[in-house]
DNA sequence: ATGGCTTATTGTATAAGA
């Protein structure tokens, strides 16, 4: 099965490039990002014809997130539980026995505003919660726009960026707690370029200078891990006309 | 070099992203 995640940064703007995408790539499932649009103007039909039924929870101008899947798409979730929130940021749902977490994490703005105490915050509810969704759905997947940085090979100018948001002490620890968890990074179960990046500036001509960072990851549980048979980050989609600044994120499993 | 693009909004400047 071939999973992907992608930040699409409005899903009304990018829907084409997500149908080229799907029609030439064919994963099983794809999770998006920044949908940006409420849930009756999500193009449910267009997927359909495309091959896949959809999930998503969304809102106006920010945020959103959604599943689509060539497979059927159960007990669905919706954001995280026990945890007040607004922003649509989490889907959850169980495909094909594996329970797949599509996540847009916050991306924290700068490290003295509230938007990044909103991300640790929230970054600490999502790591609480996962701790019983892993004893009840051990086949566990989080595919998403984590926002983090893991470590310093994952960002294109580590000195530069140091203290800053993305790449914080407080936020790779919060990746790490993740990975104690039960938790595994698919993109480093595999051997890879130097500077393989996620997301690159639109500014600065930061893609065609490889200014860039790994911030979009899909984390695999511990049942899962050994099924992993490739990881790749898909450049393709990034050299478009009108591109998002991300681009997908895939992993191969058995 | 703290800017630089891109998106959405009942817009024509602002907020947010990363």
């Amino acid at each position: 099965m071939k999973f992907a995640t992608w930040n699409v940064n409005s899903l009304n703007v990018r829907l084409p490039h997500v149908l080229d995408w799907v029609r030439n790539n064919q994963p099983d499932v794809l999770c998006l990002q920044e949908t940006k649009q409420e849930d009756s103007k999500f193009p449910y039909e267009a997927l359909l014809e495309a091959g896949y039924e959809s999930a998503h929870i969304g809102q106006k101008t920010y945020n959103g997130v959604a599943i689509l899947s060539r497979h059927p798409i159960m007990d669905i979730q919706r954001n995280i539980p026990n945890f007040e929130d607004d922003q649509q940021r989490i889907l959850a749902a169980t495909i094909n026995g594996i329970r797949v977490i599509c996540a847009y994490i916050p991306n924290g703005q700068a490290v003295d505003s509230d938007k990044y105490q909103y991300k640790i915050r929230w970054l600490d509810a999502l790591n609480a919660w996962l701790k019983t969704e892993l004893i009840s759905h051990p086949k566990l997947m989080l595919l998403g726009d984590y926002n983090i940085a893991p470590e310093d090979r994952d960002c294109h100018d580590p000195v530069a960026w140091i203290g800053q948001v993305l790449v914080s002490p407080a936020e790779r620890l919060a990746f790490q707690n993740l990975l104690k968890l039960g938790l595994h990074d698919s993109f480093r179960l595999f051997e890879q370029a130097e500077k393989s990046f996620s997301w690159w500036d639109y500014r600065m001509m930061g893609f065609r200078r490889n200014f860039g960072m790994r911030i979009d990851h899909i984390l695999v549980s511990d049942l899962l891990k050994p099924r992993c048979l490739s990881a790749y980050i898909d450049k393709f989609p990034r050299k478009l006309e009108r591109p998002s600044d991300h681009t997908p994120v895939v992993l191969e499993i058995t």
